[in-house]
DNA sequence: AGTACCATCCGGCAGC
DNA sequence: TGCTGCCGGATGGTAC
């Protein structure tokens, strides 16, 4: 579940509070996490094994950290961290292993460890001079970042041209635009004033404007408040987060509309619960 | 081509 | 208390 705002907060931890240490031993408890090279774990090990992870970047719930060894460029490391996978940076302290523990990186008494309830949280390596997209597919049809210029109502109106499908389902489509899950997808168009059920192409400009800056806007405060805006979130130390934003309408159908007081919505769409209030989220409004 | 729909993965948890 | 079914990102497959 961790989305854009999450995942950016764990880049964020990782390049600033991680550093630089060197990955003397890895340890692969559970070998379906390594996506690429797929089965080798002895593979994958011995790419990073003598590694530093230093720079981490982003692009959409993806998380890529470049690799050097002995100050050359050794790859990539690539993460996904789907529903409930997250990092856990021990700086010396010692933590009883779980069993949903799914990769260490060892190295002087430091670990960066991945611990991933559900197990779908992956990873790839990806060679030097190898392209990420081309062993993460994933990236390939990845839309634009939300935050970035190219991402308008203008934009959103040219590809959703034509599209009979519903907004929030668009939403969701990462080739649409990246990083955005249920959560977020459901409270900006609350804040948008749109329905989640309404034709992608039947959106006027001016509501497609209003909601690509309700989107950054949501994206960028949960960034601020430290991605707690859900509750299964944690930090490399492993501590649960402030709770700081509260949603308006997701995973609270039946209970009053925090802004009129109607109750919230449910809708089964693309496969995916839709929370919205009927009354703030209205056709043509 | 665009889209809908399904199963898959997995464990926590709500509801009976 | 113990079972069943729901839930969810992304992918890959089928179907229209």
């Amino acid at each position: 579940m961790p989305e854009l705002p999450e995942v950016e907060v764990v880049r964020r931890a990782l390049q600033h509070g991680v550093g630089r240490f060197l990955i003397r031993h890895v340890e692969i408890r559970l070998a379906r996490t390594v996506a690429f090279p797929m089965g080798d774990c002895a593979a994958f090990t011995a790419a990073l094994t003598g590694c530093q992870l230093t720079s981490w970047r982003r692009r959409g719930k993806y998380l890529l950290s470049q690799l050097v060894r002995q100050g050359r460029p050794a790859g990539r490391l690539g993460v996904h961290l789907r529903m409930t996978g997250r990092f856990r940076w021990l700086n010396g302290e010692d933590a009883p292993v779980c069993p949903h523990t799914r990769v260490r990186f060892l190295g002087d008494g430091k670990e960066l460890r991945f611990v991933d309830t559900r197990s779908f949280g992956r990873m790839w390596w990806v060679p030097p001079g190898t392209a990420a997209s081309r062993v993460i597919t994933g990236l390939q049809k990845l839309g634009p970042e939300p935050f970035a210029a190219a991402f308008d109502g203008a934009y959103l109106e040219r590809r959703l041209r034509g599209s009979r499908r519903p907004i929030k389902t668009a939403l969701l489509d990462q080739s649409v635009v990246a990083g955005v899950g249920n959560i977020y997808g459901d409270e900006c168009l609350f804040l948008a004033g749109i329905p989640p059920h309404v034709a992608s192409d039947s959106l006027s400009r001016g509501q497609l404007d209003r909601l690509c800056g309700q989107l950054v806007q949501v994206l960028a405060s949960s960034i601020q408040q430290g991605g707690t805006s859900f509750r299964d979130f944690r930090d490399l130390q492993g501590v649960n987060g402030n709770y700081g934003q509260t949603a308006w309408v997701y995973g609270r159908s039946g209970v009053p509309c925090r802004r009129c007081g109607a109750p919230i919505q449910r809708q089964v769409l693309g496969g995916r619960s839709s929370h919205w209030c009927p009354h703030c989220q209205r056709e043509g409004g």
